[in-house]
DNA sequence: TGAAATGTTGGGGCG
DNA sequence: ACGCCCCAACATTTC
């Protein structure tokens, strides 16, 4: 029997998988692998390291009772991989195929050393499947949805092998330190199942309103577990449609269906990051690259710290800070803040999410701060600036998302809690709370100049 | 997946 | 009864 090593890098489930199924019905003996990359840990967020390595563990579980282990290697993976061929013989090699650009060197490195297939499986369609009639990616997300949603795709799930062939115990493999598991995300397959069955019962239903609400938990929580395909694109998608399908109710219909929308995002930033590799490094639209930013790094700092002054990017940001996750209405209302309150480049933001976020991934996190900061693809358009003041009434009415990130005002009244700066001076000087770092108003403008500005500028030197 | 500024409309108060 | 004004509510434009 052939042997072959499955190197799980971003599908970390046994259900739905099919690079495993792959391997498997090749009739390869497979080996799952996990390379711990220092290049990449060193990036990762602690909090997404611990969720990544508590993933780890669930896995060689789950490996276990299916008779296999999983072998865990640290080093730079295109010498575990030459190494592990040549412990093992083996005769191939098979992953899910990852789109970043770092990934796509490695990958194309490590094919020289041994016969490697790449399977689909990250998102439901392929980036280079999803194409205009004229062969161009799409850079707009409607039309990106529309030809996504009339591509087909096999609506059978992949059954998780019940025995698995058996992995030699002299195969060395690292152990893993001890980890926190977080309460917040517990990780592994069985928890993301569990998480989209509870939200597929009820909660996509309401998704419309529910997505919106800081102060209430409208979204399915599933970033974390997507991102490393602790429970694959597909599985999701197939869930939405049959809500969409189980429904009569027209608004019920329309909340699964804007669920199955930011599925379709996700792929479409991940299609994006696909085609265009260099948004990592700039923004996708040539005309907003010469913004003049702002380089306050203490501006920066207390954006970081959650110390702005307006209660809801403050909660946002302490939120991040602690849990490693923020709501997405969170992310658009910070992301707006530092790059137009505040006037600091997107990019700033990017890595600090990255540096902080448990789903962190770079091509969904590019995208939602390029399409915030208004310089990406399909943009809000730059003249879109969130207020503060106004986003947290509409969308944490009673301001209970905000006392329970902000301790300081924990006691504050409906009436002041989104303005606290209003409040009696008594109140506001015993809470500790900070004034205004910036006033919105007069922030506003400057960021609507400096990038119209940008765009003049654009305008005028093309050769730019 | 904004917000502010500006324009329009129509009901009601009032002389 | 009529015209005028005010202004809220809504719509449109602009940033």
């Amino acid at each position: 029997m052939a042997t072959a090593i499955w190197w799980i890098r971003r599908d970390l489930r046994l259900g739905d998988n099919p690079t495993l199924a792959a391997a498997l019905s090749e009739g390869y003996s497979v080996i799952p692998l996990f390379i711990l990359d220092p290049r990449l840990l060193k990036l990762a967020a602690p909090k997404r390291k611990a969720f990544l390595l508590g993933g780890l563990q669930q896995l060689d579980q789950a490996l276990r009772q299916a008779n296999s282990r999983l072998v865990i290697r640290m080093g730079e993976p295109e010498t575990v991989i030459e190494e592990l061929k040549e412990e093992t013989e083996a005769a191939a090699l098979f992953a899910e195929e990852d789109y970043s650009p770092y990934a796509t060197r490695r990958d194309e490195r490590t094919a020289r050393y041994i016969p490697f297939y790449r399977v689909v499986g990250a998102t439901v369609h392929h980036p280079a499947s999803v194409l205009r009639s004229n062969g161009e990616p799409y850079t707009v997300f409607t039309p990106f949805s529309k030809a996504w949603k009339a591509l087909p795709f096999s609506p059978a799930l992949l059954r998780a092998p019940a025995a698995l062939p058996p992995v030699r115990d002299s195969l060395r493999s690292e152990s893993l330190p001890e980890i926190q598991v977080s309460t917040l995300f517990p990780p592994g397959e069985e928890e993301a199942k569990r998480r989209l069955e509870r939200f597929i019962s009820g909660p996509i239903y309401e998704y419309l309103d529910g997505r919106n609400r800081l102060d209430l938990e409208g979204t399915s929580a599933l970033s974390p577990y997507l991102r490393f395909g602790m429970i694959s694109a597909r599985q999701v998608a197939l869930a939405s449609l049959k809500a969409i399908e189980d429904t009569a109710d027209p608004a019920a219909r329309r909340s699964a269906e804007a669920w199955l929308n930011e599925l379709i995002w996700r792929e479409f930033f991940s299609a994006i990051l696909y085609h265009f590799p260099h948004v990592l490094r700039e923004a996708f639209n040539p005309t907003l690259r010469d913004i003049p930013w702002q380089s306050s790094p203490q501006d920066l700092e207390i954006w970081r710290a959650g110390l702005t002054g307006y209660p809801v990017v403050d909660a946002a940001m302490r939120q991040l800070a602690e849990t490693g996750w923020m709501h997405n209405r969170g992310r658009m209302i910070t992301a707006s803040f530092l790059t137009k309150d505040l006037l600091i480049n997107w990019q700033e933001g990017e890595n600090w999410f990255m540096s902080q976020l448990v789903d962190g991934d770079p091509a969904a996190n590019n995208g939602g701060w390029q399409w915030t900061a208004g310089v990406g693809t399909d943009a809000a358009p730059y003249f879109r600036v969130f207020n503060p003041t106004l986003q947290a009434k509409q969308f944490d009415p009673q301001g209970n998302y905000i006392r329970r990130w902000i301790p300081e005002l924990a006691d504050f009244p409906v009436k002041y809690i989104h303005t606290p700066w209003a409040a009696p001076g008594e109140l506001l000087r015993k809470s500790g709370y900070p004034t205004p770092w910036v006033d919105h108003s007069v922030a506003r403008n400057r960021a609507l100049w400096a990038y119209s500005f940008a765009k003049e500028n654009a305008k005028k030197s093309p050769h730019l």
